[in-house]
DNA sequence: CGCGCAATTGATTGATGTCAATTGGAGTGG
DNA sequence: CCACTCCAATTGACATCAATCAATTGCGCG
């Protein structure tokens, strides 16, 4: 398996299990990998993209406009997750995707896919597990922003952050890189960047988290799950047959 | 095609063509029909259904709810839509299904639409297709909830609601029925009771829109359209090979 | 007529947004 | 090494939005 799919692999094992001939099919899917620096657009919203492209590392996210020129980021998205496999299905892109951090990106043709999904209706249903898994953290962040106080808001997304990144391995214990702007969290959790500060502040004051913009270190992970109420059951990390 | 897949036919084909054959297979589903009063749980969270429900008359919505006993629905869904198709690859549910008003479903047994999927590939990618538009619609939804001042969500909802009932033909036209109770589009938008009532004051003072309760009439589609930035894409009406 | 649910209103509190500085640290050129 | 600049984080003061509490109204129904 090719370099670029380890991460892809990693993300779909970790619900199910791949046969040898699956793991082929994936790693020799065509991949033209590309850089982009922070800010820069991977996808732009109404565009009607012919490939979809993999996260390889770096973080980025779904963002939509306002006319006011302000902006939600709608999911944030890490190294493995096929950030815009529905535009598969979707053909016009109803939100761009962003580099938070610097990042890679493998863009596969939706021709290949169509043809992997082919050879393989299993592989096929473990892709949509992936589109529908993405719909499933995206409620999470609608309950979050309609019903939680800010502070637990952004707990219940740095404690569904450690649990996606661990899938990757990409923690070390109780904590991992977070390079994001406190502008960039602000527009993830729907609050003003002054109030995304002072919401910050509140969890390193009650002692759950450590963050100095760079590594987010989790103090107290029993008590932000508690405070969060955090139930990782959408993240659907249980291997079973799909 | 019996009575109660019309409304799913016409669903999948606002965004494809369905041929004779492919509306035999949907119309061969098996399923089994119940009714719900207001209130009544159709699926429960955690639950693991091996059935999927298929909404035919009425109002339902998917809802979290937490420890303080509130609530979110992260989404409202209409007679044509398959709530909880992703139920097929989730296996637990991260939320509950809950009747809005008095409602009718059609439940599938998940083998039988297994059958249908391997029988007709593209049917498994119209069937795909919803499950990423519902995702589609909760993105939407997130903006909303992060960004949008609360009489603009609510505006927003309602031109969303406007579409996806003209095309299960629900619609007279800019009027349709809508007898929730303003509690349940509290839930729906993230806002109190009380605060909900007074957005609605507002819409109807603005002139957008009636409501009585009962029948939801917008008086002035363009300017709704224009106040809460509505942009139909996400909806993705349009007929194209997918 | 009276009950009960839903809608509405008023008054108040609390949370969040906005505006305007200020601080701190990393990089840059002199 | 030191000023200087820039960007991000932080702080304070204040305005605005939304939640809460507590009535009150309106309507359908027995």
């Amino acid at each position: 398996m090719t370099e670029e799919f380890c991460a892809l692999a990693r993300t779909l094992e970790r619900r199910d299990v791949l046969s040898g001939e699956e793991q082929q099919l994936l790693s020799q899917l065509p991949a033209r990998k590309r850089r982009f620096a922070a800010g820069e657009e991977l996808v732009a919203e109404h565009a009607e993209p012919s490939e979809s492209c993999l996260i390889l590392s770096g973080f980025v996210a779904r963002a939509q406009f306002l006319a006011d020129g302000s902006r939600q980021l709608t999911a944030i998205h890490l190294p493995g997750d096929f950030v815009d496999l529905h535009a598969l299905l979707l053909k016009v892109m109803d939100h761009s995707v962003v580099a938070l951090t610097s990042c890679e990106a493998a863009f596969v043709p939706h021709n290949s896919l169509v043809a992997v999904i082919e050879a393989s209706p299993h592989v096929g249903r473990l892709l949509w597990l992936s589109t529908v898994i993405d719909g499933a953290i995206e409620r999470a962040c609608v309950t979050s922003l309609g019903r939680r106080a800010a502070a637990k808001h952004l707990a219940h997304l740095i404690s569904e952050l450690l649990l996606r990144l661990e899938t990757v391995g990409l923690t070390r214990g109780n904590s991992f890189d977070f390079p994001l702007k406190q502008a960039d969290v602000a527009d993830l959790i729907g609050l003003s960047l002054v109030h995304t500060n002072r919401t910050i502040q509140e969890l390193r004051s009650q002692g759950l988290i450590r963050w100095d913009g760079r590594v987010m270190t989790i103090t107290d992970l029993a008590q932000l799950h508690k405070y969060a109420e955090f139930d990782p059951t959408y993240l659907n990390l249980v291997k079973r047959p799909r």
